[in-house]
DNA sequence: CGCCTTATTGAACAGGTGTTTAGTATTAGA
DNA sequence: TCTAATACTAAACACCTGTTCAATAAGGCG
């Protein structure tokens, strides 16, 4: 088996992918792209399909063998701080985006995935004592999950909306910046009767 | 100009368009789910890309239309309340998703607006004295419209993550919840030392 | 009525898609 | 070195795409 060209194309594949998303992505422009055959990668991989499912189990794989870094992305990602998870992993992250729009098991899998270890970050930071203590931290953990992905599925709106990309380290800081600050003070102003309320139960 | 059959083709490809998104929609498919000939919608609407923008143009302007609906979806969306939001304006929601998903000027008009909206709710609640004085409203803006929009984008993997649809009552509460929990009082605890300079600013 | 515009269609076109097939190189093993 | 498997390709297939064209039906208007 060669596994050298075989690689490559997975390689290739991804890219595009992670460029142009997956409908737009033929398997006759992947061959052109890997300056081979479209005929080499069905008999490589079988099938258009078996390609996509072999480049986001291979993507998926990477990010488990290199899950302590993607730990921290994923922190990195909760509350904000994009520019040095991108920097290290802007090519993956584009991948998983396209995989996220695209849906499907995969999709699931990797968003509970995430929502998962973020549920492991706030349990982590909550023993630190830098994390009060939240009603239900499976519903948190997801929201912050959501919170995370959000600059990252809209990103295209949001840079053009700042009229740059958030990517890079001003804009990025900008952002996490204002979300640090949601997830510090809130926004809305709790009413005095459950300012009380909260004292009571704090001195209890 | 006969108005019926156009309108009618108009809603047929913006139902398709909302179930299926752009790349998956023929023309051909939105032809034989109206009942009629390829060609006729091609001399409707000369092609299947001002097809796609009139429609667009028409669920804009049915927003601007019911501005004042919107403005409270914008709202429930920006704090998490969705199924009041969802059951009047579900098949517009899907539509606009697409068009997120699609990208393009459209989408960041689109975004663009509802950011500025948010903008506008932020003032508002402000004056109103149930909201605090941030940083940067802006950006607070910009933060609230990717956080309302997040479970939309990611509407297929939430609902799997929490086996069942987040438009239904009692998952939707849920979310919206524990979102407002966040916006109330925040997540990460502040230090003392940042407790005493707000305590300060406060009385200043 | 007849005329002209419009609505509508079936058939065809050119191009792109994933996949198959038959054939040729290339390589590895006995 | 001969053989069998593998790597690879050009060409073709069947299908789907958006669009065009010529033709027919239907109205509106003088």
């Amino acid at each position: 088996m060669n596994t050298r060209t075989r690689e490559n194309l997975l390689e290739v594949a991804t890219r595009a992918f992670a460029r142009d998303g997956f409908a737009a992505t033929s398997l006759r422009s992947i061959a052109k792209e890997a300056g081979v055959s479209p005929a080499l990668v069905v008999h490589h991989f079988g099938s258009r399909d078996e390609l996509i499912e072999e480049c986001i189990v291979r993507a998926l794989g990477l990010w488990v063998s290199e899950k302590q870094e993607f730990v921290d992305v994923s922190l990195s990602v909760a509350i904000g701080q994009w520019q040095g998870a991108i920097d290290k992993h802007g090519d993956k992250l584009q991948f998983f985006r396209q995989v996220l729009v695209h849906g499907g098991d995969a999709a699931n899998i990797l968003f509970s995935r995430m929502v998962q270890e973020a549920r492991i970050m706030i349990d982590s930071e909550m023993l630190k004592g830098k994390m009060r203590k939240v009603e239900n931290p499976d519903d948190l953990a997801l929201l912050m999950t959501l919170h995370g992905l959000a600059p990252l599925m809209l990103q295209n709106q949001v840079n053009n909306h700042l009229g740059g990309s958030f990517l890079e380290p001003e804009l990025g800081a900008r952002l996490a910046s204002a979300n640090l600050e949601i997830y510090r003070k809130g926004v809305y102003k709790t009413s005095d009767a459950e300012k009380k309320k909260k004292k009571k139960a704090g001195k209890k």
